[in-house]
DNA sequence: GCTACACCCTCACGTTACGTGAGCGTCAAG
DNA sequence: CTTGACGCTCACGTAACGTGAGGGTGTAGC
């Protein structure tokens, strides 16, 4: 019986990961190949099996330490470190999303002029804004006129203007959240009046919003819930609302 | 003329740092503080001002070392800073979002029973599904009646019915593609054709999408960067076609 | 058999942004 | 004058390797 055995460079080069790597995992007990008279590492297939599984972890954000209790685990065991990863993933993910967003509002107010001290960007921080995805945007739909305008505007706003922005959709969201509250039907007249408030609070501050486009907007709300996120920060509820609000509108 | 003056601990607490951290600021030179007779560190106004600009852009990722070469600058050297970093952030984001996935698809193979081994994981890997975003989901609008569908069936779905998805998914974009490269415009009978295979494929595979709902993804398909993105994987402009198709389509 | 040359080995220090004591001085209150 | 809170300076530890230094091993070609 013929056992493959690999060197150290093979895997390396197998596992796209670098010699040192492998070492470090011998080093650290986690990976642990045979050797050879000479002290070279061999790697047999029950090594590159288990490579394969940490490396799999690995990419997932895990820490070797957390890894080396890990693999080998039952299925069980393996599922609630999954899930905890998960929660931990989200929290980081909606860290660098709130990043990307104060970023774009510094290059903003550094085009243009005006110094946020600290305070200030604080202030706006945490917000939800359209402008947050500008440069992903940019790069896949930046020749969409909507998308052009919203661009141009947006860029010659000064700090005061942001703020009058944050103040207007406050106002619509607390007023779409008393009419919630208030068991006010989403079909109803009073909140088809709000809705048309919010769009034409968009046509303002960003693009042309038509009735068709806004109704688009709705039901992202309810459907991405990057959006859902955002809006429900307002008050629980505040998206599914608002998105059927939009759609009542809009028929 | 009295100047305020504050010793670390006062510093520490007001900029919710650790006393270390400033030691270690004062270490490389970042923020420098005064010293008094008895080598106490005395903390004046352009100290704090310097070490609130340094947090400000620790806040957004830089390291120390970027940092040390940004704060005092003019507003045209930051920017450049800002648009990297912003790009690193970028990045790291859309990582982050594959780990996510990836996660999710882990957590699915653990509960359904399967295993799938590593290629298998990378097989259906890096493609994108609505079963993306699901826990994320289940806490905003867990309570819909096509989300709850969708986990339903997915849930029972075995490694050979994802790539048998995934291979459908595969041909219907191919065949977007194809009367795209032909020019072939999307306000046409044969694009209503894929259009209505594409629907179908959804219904069968997550849940009754309705010609609006069918609608309202076209939408997204364009406005959302993520899905934007992972349809132009298959190639450039699909998004953006798929989407005018599907409004065709549907009106 | 000898020489390249590619490949392997083991230290062991460097990296980032601090955490965490150890051992010891300083200051204001009682 | 003690006491406790606070400050100081080393200096090693952390995670996951990167990066040489210095020195064996294996084999292909002459």
């Amino acid at each position: 019986m013929i056992t493959k055995t690999l060197t150290v460079g093979d895997v390396a080069r197998l596992a796209n990961v670098t010699i040192r790597t492998l070492h470090h995992y011998d080093e650290i007990g986690l990976v642990v190949p045979e050797r050879s008279d000479s002290g070279y590492r061999i790697y047999g297939v029950p090594q590159i099996d288990r490579l394969q599984e940490v490396l799999f972890f690995r990419e997932l954000g895990f820490s070797l330490k957390d890894i080396t209790s890990i693999v080998g685990e039952p299925t069980y065991a393996r599922e609630s470190a999954l899930i905890r990863q998960r929660k931990l993933l989200e929290a980081k993910t909606e860290r660098l999303m709130a990043m990307l967003d104060a970023i774009d509002r510094a290059i903003e107010t550094d085009t243009t002029g005006e110094i946020m001290n600290y305070e200030e960007k604080l202030e706006v921080f945490g917000d939800f804004d359209p402008a947050e995805y500008e440069d992903e945007a940019k790069e896949r739909w930046g020749d969409s006129d909507a998308y052009k305008q919203s661009v141009k505007r947006t860029s010659q706003y000064t700090k005061d203007d942001w703020l009058r922005n944050k103040a207007e959709v406050s106002e619509i969201y607390a007023a779409f959240m008393n009419l919630m509250r208030a068991g006010i039907p989403p079909a109803s007249d009073q909140a088809a009046e709000v809705v048309e408030r919010h769009r034409a609070h968009i046509s303002h501050w960003y693009y042309d919003c038509s009735k068709e486009i806004h109704a688009g907007l709705g039901q992202m709300y309810v459907a991405d819930p990057r959006f859902t996120k955002n809006i429900d920060k307002h008050g629980e509820g505040l998206a599914a609302y608002m998105s059927d609000a939009i759609a009542a509108a809009s028929s």
